[in-house]
DNA sequence: GATATTTGACCTGAG
DNA sequence: CCTCAGGTCAAATAT
């Protein structure tokens, strides 16, 4: 009730201030451990590494936690990049990776919350590298970066967040590593952006803009950047970039959009737009329009829209199937950006330009053998049931119903 | 005029 | 049982 009204309004508020140079990180292989559930969803083809879709639990009392604890909370983002360390930096395109993953799995990235996050934080403690933190970044740096308002009281937490942004952060890097690069992978998964950019000048661990910039095959990422133009964000990270979601290669409709308590930025919600698809998504997007998170819900029941291979182009639509849903690809489809990945299972072929979208759509759709499942009645019997969330193991995710679903009139 | 987005209200679940 | 927070709906508005 309340609670939307405090942000509402996605406006775009003026880019904060020149940003630190991003950091590279690069993710190091993720083992399918991360990713408890589906372990071949994809048909087999997926990938054994799956990296876990970075989602970061952005919100303010991130910083706020890590303020208060910065000293603690510093500890443990060091142990946890030591821990990353360790792993090779593999100049393997993770965006592909992810999306492989994210589709395989059909993955239902959730973002984890202040309780999932403690498991979180095991991993990230844990010997298991997530990522590795490259030269580029230095885990001091971010131990380093400045917390805006501190929350004494929700250390453990902060810990956990830390973690997760610590997470997306490599993520994000690598992703616009790859942008770079040339290579047009993206991800379209959370990645934590500049959390606290503008808002305050905090960590600067977060390679913020890389997200504006990485979508960025000018046509199909949309980015409605106040007013600069797509070539301008590449060279202006601080500009202010709103990045619309990333397409998935189905259409999303946006319909609601709320302030959650303990977050700055206001997240979107986005529903499929295809009749039966239970699909929704989420987006938490900084100010400057920064991506955060994108947390996948449920799967999709219809088939995916098939992929021609067509690489990107403005008019690369995959042959018909880019109406996805027989809609025009609405502002958050990105239009242009349809690069879907091949096949639910696997995409990276065809990602000539992958964008943070197919990764998207990769995580939501349920590999063709999924969906059939999920008729079938494998386990997905419902796709809402489907939720995956990527590192909670201890819960049922299986039995999660719905999660809040408004009565239905009875009229 | 149609479609998408915005926004307040409502509902549900968790604490 | 109550309250809080999150998620969804639906009307209003914008494009």
């Amino acid at each position: 009730m309340a609670d939307s009204g405090g942000g509402r309004g996605r406006g775009a508020p003026p880019p904060g201030a020149g940003q630190p140079p991003r950091p590279t990180i690069s993710p190091p292989p993720v083992s399918a451990y991360d990713f408890p559930f589906h372990g071949d969803a994809a048909g087999g083809e997926g990938p054994s590494d799956v990296i876990p879709c970075p989602l970061t639990p952005v919100s303010s009392s991130f910083f706020d936690d890590v303020e208060s604890e910065f000293e603690s909370f510093a500890q443990l983002v060091q142990g946890a990049m030591n821990s990353f360390a360790g792993a090779p930096p593999p100049p393997w395109a993770l965006g592909e990776e992810l999306m492989d993953a994210e589709w395989d799995l059909g993955c239902e990235v959730e973002r984890r919350e202040e309780g999932d996050l403690g498991q979180q934080n095991v991993e990230m403690t844990e010997p298991s590298p997530i990522f590795t933190v490259p030269p580029g970044i230095s885990p001091s740096r971010l131990l380093h970066s400045p917390s805006p308002s501190p929350d004494p009281g929700k250390f453990g937490m902060s810990h956990q967040l830390v973690a997760a942004q610590v997470t997306a952060q490599a993520v994000q890097s690598q992703f616009q590593m790859h942008y770079e690069a040339g290579c047009s992978s993206s991800l379209s998964v959370a990645t934590a952006t500049s959390l606290a950019q503008n808002t305050s000048p905090p960590i600067s661990l977060t390679p913020t803009q890389e997200m504006s910039t990485l979508p960025s095959n000018t046509d199909n990422n949309t980015f409605e950047s106040g007013e600069g133009s797509h070539s301008d964000q590449r060279s202006q990270p601080a500009a202010l970039i709103i990045q619309k979601p990333p397409y998935d290669g189905c259409n999303w409709r946006k319909y609601a959009q709320k302030m959650l308590k303990g977050s700055e930025y206001p997240r979107s919600y986005y529903k499929c737009k295809h009749p039966d698809c239970p699909a929704t998504k989420m987006i938490e997007r900084s100010f400057d329009g920064q991506i955060i998170a994108v947390v996948y819900r449920r799967q999709h029941k219809h088939q995916r829209p098939q992929p021609n291979k067509r690489a990107k182009g403005v008019g690369a639509l995959p042959s018909g199937s880019n109406e996805l849903d027989g809609n025009p690809i609405p502002a958050d489809s990105e239009p242009g950006s349809q690069a879907y990945p091949g096949n639910f299972s696997r995409s990276n072929e065809t990602m000539a330009l992958p964008s943070a979208s197919e990764r998207d759509q990769a995580s939501n759709y349920g590999t063709p053998e999924q969906l059939a499942g999920a008729s079938g009645g494998e386990e997905t019997g419902d796709v809402e049931q489907m939720k995956v969330v990527m590192m909670r193991t201890d819960e049922g995710s299986d039995s999660e119903p719905d999660p809040k679903r408004r009565k239905i009139p009875a009229s």
